[in-house]
DNA sequence: ATAGCCTTGAGT
DNA sequence: ACTCAAGGCTAT
């Protein structure tokens, strides 16, 4: 199945960012050599700095000197600050530079302070022995493969399996949250066949953060240019804040050149074990709804899902467009991963101005309006629809990102600096609430919505309108979650009560973009640039 | 202060 | 008796 142009040993990421919290650019253990058969499954590296692991310590697997560090944290109750930035690289050459950040990632990861002993007992077992145990079941029933002479690589994989394909499944969720994307792809859906790209059909990868695998580029037909600006309307106003210089894109789609079949050596990837099969089903049951049960609703609540846009066509732009861009750029110049997960990103921020100025109820509000609005909750509606994503399709311990890869969630936080971890947690935190909640689109929609409509933006004219506006999406999704979740009297309380964390997250997603921004790491010209700036001025 | 190795002891 | 995660010791 691997195609001609298929080279496993070509790098992702051509250039390896040179700053921590650059997924890619996290070289793994150097100091840990590659094996040439492979190393055992238990040599897992640490999450925190990358060594090897040396068995559980205060609540997950890592290695003896993180051990060491996080028992003389808490028991000498040290107080550290960060002469930096507080994201420090933390790997085996620089974990001892930063205590501060050392720390930070210990408990970002999961370290347990309560499993340092006051009483300083030695031997015996503490409470987290039931945690090891599972925590062993879980891995053991994975079969990880982990790559060893890239002890950090990113596993994606084929996922397809569980993207719809009805196309008039609307619009499940879509998105990402600190991942962002290029715009190279975006509006103009119409020009993206439907069902282009996969649904059916299988995406590609089984890559690593370090190679290219999947993103490779697929020797598309380059054919033109395509100049496009940001939602014409906005910038009709002249007062865009997305003002985009032209940028060439390849409306062809070859996308689904064979390229992007499926791999023989996906289909046995370590992530695509059973439940890839049957993941849209489960997607399914989490998203009870079905489109008849959608067309009983009150008619207000449809006609917010309409607005949805689909899942695999979103996919399908994006991985179009990420090709493009990979296939456009010279060997050595290929996108690394943080540039690829700002695209990604960039592009799911498109979809979601599309989708505002494509809802009814936003198009009531003026152009001025519409646009602080935008401005203001880009960032929300970002990690709200991340949210959705995961908790549509995510495995278990993985991150599902907009092109259908998955990525486990280990490896991440294995390579991210303390930021990027800390999100990452944070997210996943309330990927488990919601999936606990058995959150369906209609109540995505809905937090969409509310969170869109905030009269508490400053600068909104028409104030009075954005609130009943508010109100109105509020009254629908609680009538919704009593309707359909009889049984669970606080739903909709417990719904809003998430909100206040997606801010808070969103705020930490751009603070962290932001100064990733002023390190030159985000890609030019891209919307997600635009709103950071916009925010700060 | 760090980190590799040692000792301890409840749970199995 | 064995396991293994906790604390301890100590050369660096």
């Amino acid at each position: 199945m691997d195609l001609p142009d298929y080279n496993p040993q070509q790098p992702l990421v051509h250039n390896p960012g040179k700053y921590p919290e650059d997924l890619l650019s996290l070289e793994g253990p150097s100091t840990s050599p590659a094996e040439p058969n492979g190393r055992p499954e238990s040599e897992e590296s640490c999450p925190i700095c990358g060594d090897k692991v040396s068995g559980y310590h205060y609540g997950l697997l890592t290695c003896e000197s993180c051990k060491g560090f996080f028992k003389r944290s808490v028991q000498n109750n040290k107080y550290y600050t960060c002469v930096e930035q507080q994201s420090c690289p933390m790997n085996l050459s620089q974990r001892k530079r930063c205590p501060y950040c050392r720390f930070q990632k210990c408990l970002a990861v999961g370290m347990k302070r309560e499993a340092v002993r006051a009483d300083r007992m030695r031997g015996g077992r503490n409470k987290f022995g039931p945690l090891y145990r599972r925590d062993r079941q879980m891995k053991q029933q994975k079969v990880y493969h982990h790559p060893h002479n890239a002890p950090y690589r990113i596993k994606m994989e084929t996922t397809q399996t569980q993207r719809p394909t009805a196309p008039h499944d609307p619009h499940l969720m879509r998105s990402h949250a600190t991942a962002p994307l290029s715009f190279d792809a975006l509006h103009h859906s119409h020009m993206y066949p439907s069902g282009v790209g996969h649904p059916g059909a299988p995406m590609p990868l089984d890559c690593d953060m370090n190679t290219d695998r999947g993103l490779t580029p697929l020797s598309l037909p380059y054919s033109g240019l395509y100049h496009r600006t940001f939602p014409g309307y906005l910038q009709e106003k002249g007062e865009m804040p997305y003002s985009y210089s032209p940028e060439p894109t390849n409306y062809v789609y070859p996308i689904l050149d064979n390229s992007f079949t499926p791999r023989s050596t996906l289909a046995s990837s370590p992530c695509s074990t059973p439940s890839s099969s049957t993941r849209f089903s489960q997607a399914s049951t989490q998203i009870p709804d079905t489109p008849s049960s959608a067309s009983l609703k009150p008619n207000f609540l449809n006609q917010l899902l309409e607005g949805e846009q689909d899942e695999s066509q979103l996919c399908a732009k994006v991985l179009a467009s990420l090709q493009r861009e990979q296939a456009n750029r010279g060997k050595h110049d290929r996108l690394n991963t943080f540039s690829i997960m700002c695209k990604m990103a960039d592009q799911t921020l498109f979809g979601l101005v599309e989708w505002a100025r494509n809802s009814a109820l936003f198009k009531e509000l003026k152009v001025e309006d519409q646009m602080v609005l935008l401005q203001s909750c880009w960032s929300e509606l970002l990690v709200l629809d991340h949210l959705c994503r995961q908790v549509t399709y995510s495995k278990e311990g993985c991150i599902y990102l907009v092109t259908g890869q998955q990525i486990e969630m280990l490896t991440i936080i294995s390579q991210a600096g303390v930021t990027l971890s800390s999100l990452v947690s944070r997210t996943q935190d309330l990927v488990s609430k919601l999936k606990a909640f058995q959150f369906d689109r209609h109540e995505f929609v809905c937090l969409k919505h509310l969170v869109l409509f905030n009269p508490d933006v400053k600068s909104v004219q028409s104030r009075k309108q954005v609130e009943q506006t508010q109100e109105r999406v509020n009254r629908a999704l609680m009538e919704h979650t009593q309707q359909s979740h009889p049984r669970h009297s606080d739903k909709f309380g417990q719904l809003l009560l998430r909100l206040p964390e997606v801010r808070s997250i969103s705020l930490q997603v751009e603070e962290y973009l932001y100064q990733r921004h002023l390190l030159g790491d985000l890609p030019c010209n891209s919307l997600l640039t635009e709103m950071l700036h916009t925010k700060r001025s």
